[in-house]
DNA sequence: GAGCTTATTGCAACCTTGTGGCGTTAATGA
DNA sequence: TCATTAACGCCACAAGGTTGCAATAAGCTC
């Protein structure tokens, strides 16, 4: 068992524009990077991370707000998963086709917010209560990561 | 199996000033409401809905930093849980001394950010990969409360 | 490919949650 | 009761996120 990067491919870049495309929205460049983005990213990043990459990559830097908005429709859109993590900050992940995500633990750091993926799949889930909707079940472990618990021991 | 109120006896007046006592601080009168707030509480409360109770409580009215810090203060003295709901906000509640909230799940609803204990026990943990240090697994199921689910259908 | 329509973008202002600094107050111990 | 200093109140500020609206650029029709 280990931390695992994601385990989803890589993706073309016609393959994200079709997805995006298949949605009935428009294909336009802020999605397409920032799915892209998702697509190959380690593990869930928040707004900032996000931007910071983004604004190595030479295009024209997008706005702030299209950011947030871009992250937002991914996530209505059923392409991206968003979630706070423990400092409260939103993080977006690319949702698999399969659903990957939604089956394993995840380990969440209450130092820098990371979030890794470990390679284990969930405990079944229970029934709920009366009138209570269930959207999904996480099994989340909290610590700190092999990083922070370097920086302070 | 139900959605339940937190099992924690009442607590007197003077069991919440001992316990605040030992831990070798001050026993303030803010310290004292917010924390018998707290083991009165249903289920985790958020700084906003802490201030709404104190405020029905005709003793005058704690400024909100001094709120924040007595959260942060009581979350660092073990006697609170601290942690972000599914809108990123931070949710107190009373760390009991057997831990129960530790040991049984939790349902977070996405819409208005309240968490619900369930009557049932968690999932045994996980052994995780070198270098993570665990300080806490907890099972959340998300989804929509009964009270949200009801408004919009 | 040019022109039309309108979904998205960029920008500015604003909101909510949470922090830091500092002089004043009040809990504790002598 | 008095001295010490941890906590409090108040102010300004930071970070993450949202709203309104004019400008831009996808997608469609021709
Ligand atoms: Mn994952
Ligand atoms: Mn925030
Ligand atoms: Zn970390
Ligand atoms: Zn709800």
């Amino acid at each position: 068992m280990k931390a695992s990067p994601n385990a989803t491919a890589p993706a073309s870049f016609p393959a994200i524009e079709s997805t995006i495309r298949a949605t009935g929205a428009r294909v336009t460049t802020s999605r397409v990077r920032v799915y892209a983005l998702l697509q190959n990213a380690q593990g869930p990043l928040c707004h900032r991370e996000i931007e910071q990459r983004l604004s190595g990559e030479a295009l024209p830097a997008m706005d702030r707000v299209t950011l947030y908005r871009v992250l937002d429709w991914l996530a209505q859109a059923g392409l991206a998963h968003k979630a706070a993590d423990t400092r409260g900050v939103f993080r977006f992940s690319a949702a698999t086709s399969d659903g990957e995500h939604l089956r394993h633990m995840h380990f969440r750091c209450t130092a820098c917010g990371g979030v890794f993926c470990l390679e284990m799949s969930q405990p079944s889930l229970p029934e709920l209560p009366q009138g209570f909707r269930l959207a999904s079940a996480e099994f989340d472990i909290r610590g700190v990561c092999p990083d922070c618990a370097g920086k302070r021991p």
